[in-house]
DNA sequence: CTGTTAGCGCATTCAA
DNA sequence: TTGAATGCGCTAACAG
């Protein structure tokens, strides 16, 4: 429907070959300046524009990256994708974002579908990775790189960030605080992720002799309402001083529980986030947290990509970032 | 690079033509069911996929939509785009999403790159459209659907939202609690939106016989930090008891900076917000807004693009659809 | 119901 | 420095 201006007859109004106009237009060499001016003036004025189904097809690539994320609505895939958005701003790459909604067969399907040629390279953000999907990228020998993946020993070139250490420096920092207890929200089960930053939490708890008590541990879903419900049954029950939550919106909601039970924060409880989101610092009080770099994975993982697609060895097969203790105002000294 | 299994391959191995092929992959009719059975067969067994590049070449059809988001943090575009990635699920067409971070000339550049062929049809989320942008776009004739532009009179087919109703009937549900030093909180000049829905206040006031006090009226940027210093000067010099805001993200750091003010929300003062983002119901208290049906704009739009794209006439060209006060917890009548 | 012919628009190869 | 021929993989139109 569109571009309807051809090479032909750009090529013809300006009395050269198709050839011609079209090392021209895509900016190769040899061409005289006084075609290449002529060509150009010509291409200009009836609005050319290559047309990329042609060109794809011609060249075996359709510059286009393909993004699968959990869904378009959580902050925490929305970050990584503007550091891939902005890695790729600078190659001839789009991105083609899809969703799989939390659904591993709507996963399967999405990659599927966009491995059948649409785009050069995929990268997947927190997938669920069925060996079957994993298997079909192999044989497709389709370029991919994982972010957080569930398991995270995939065997595809992957980025995941030291939730272990992140979370025991996030822990270590209330304990500085004097807090003893500390109570644990988990999110949900079926991350690997979410077991190792428990660990760190824990062991953070053993190495300063304080127990881990086992009703100020709870399990709840990644979203603000569950953290804000579990948070709520948590404090008013067994009255910790201090709650970490394993992701911001965990955190956000817990405080909120905390201040509906009439508390107030950081003077009567603290809490300790994992993740940064724009939310954490967009809060009043702004959350302590443990900084994921989520911008700059979503980088990462896409010059990864680029080169995978330029058909270059990848310097190493698993990266795994650093995270960052961000002290905000959530956090204090516990009430005398 | 993907996609190595050819049609050929599929029609020499299956003992039938590329055309039987073809017929059968795209499920048309006119094939014995003994025919397709063995294609299909030999299809799966060899991993065939179709060429998505000489697909397109051959149709003049790319199955993509272009989206243009202003940018991929705010959750105004991004509900929007959930509302159109819902309705294109059903479509055989993927969204590709391009941001151009609030700046004309990048607009104008994406629009232009994916009026290349690369889609189908356009979506236009609060774009700025420069008057050569909008000619660029008729004279491609390519089908485009704009969402909430900066100038509303844009004249391509458009959905926009009853703001000036919407706002008036936000600041009824402060008069009618009570409220008379009400303040209000502009959004960016540059969008018509903003000041109509100014206008909806200055109109819900003065029928009400309340003044509107110069000082009360203070323009931001559209986002939390701005809300929040402007609120905060608003309330501390000249003691309103209410603010409403032509934005939920204006409302919210509205709110953070009473509370950082020492006051209770909404027992010292009442907010009033516009959108109903997430975030209004994720908040504490609930943030009382006028809601704008964002997921269903991102539908309709789709749904209006999709018919244009299939070359039907469009039933109208200017959609306006209604909103809806949203009663929430930051609402109470004024202190005593 | 199935096969043949042709060509979408471009870029690679080679020749001029 | 430029041009002619060729084919990427697929499907519309028609013929058998």
């Amino acid at each position: 429907m569109a571009g309807r201006v051809t090479i032909a007859q750009v090529a013809e109004e300006a009395g050269v070959s198709a050839m011609t106009v079209s090392n021209v237009i895509s900016g190769k060499p040899g061409a005289s300046d006084e075609t290449r001016r002529r060509v150009l003036e010509v291409a200009a004025k009836l609005g050319y524009r290559p047309n990329q189904a042609a060109r794809n097809l011609k060249t075996g690539r359709s510059g286009l990256v393909g993004l699968i994320a959990l869904d378009l609505t959580n902050q925490y895939g929305l970050e990584i994708l503007r550091g891939v958005a902005d890695e790729l701003a600078g190659a001839e790459q789009e991105l083609l974002v899809n969703a799989s909604y939390h659904d591993a067969g709507r996963e399967k399907d999405r990659i599927e579908f966009l491995a059948g040629g649409l785009v050069d390279g995929l990268l997947l953000i927190a997938p669920v990775l069925e060996d079957e999907t994993i298997e079909l990228l192999r044989r497709r020998k389709l370029p991919c790189v994982v972010i957080d993946p569930r398991r995270l020993d995939v065997p595809l070139p992957r980025i995941t960030v030291d939730n272990y250490h992140g979370m025991r420096q996030g822990t270590q920092h209330l304990i500085d605080l004097g807090h003893t207890r500390i109570a644990y929200l988990r999110g949900g089960e079926d991350l690997e992720s979410t077991s190792i930053r428990f660990r760190g939490f824990q062991d953070a708890m053993r190495l300063a002799g304080l127990e881990v008590a086992e009703e100020l541990v709870a399990t709840c879903d990644f979203t603000y309402a569950s953290g804000f419900r579990t948070a709520s049954r948590l404090i008013s029950e067994h009255r910790p001083t201090a709650l970490v939550a394993g992701a911001d919106l965990l955190a956000l909601g817990a405080i909120d529980a905390a201040r509906s039970c009439g508390l107030t924060v950081p003077n009567d409880f603290s809490f300790v986030g994992f993740d940064d989101l724009p939310q954490a610092a967009q809060s009043f009080p702004g959350l302590t947290t443990v900084r994921q770099p989520l911008h700059d994975m979503g980088q990462k993982a896409a010059l990864a990509l680029l080169s995978l697609i330029e058909g270059q060895k990848l310097l190493m097969e698993h990266m795994e970032l650093g995270t960052e203790l961000i002290i905000r105002n959530s956090t204090a000294a516990p009430p005398a």
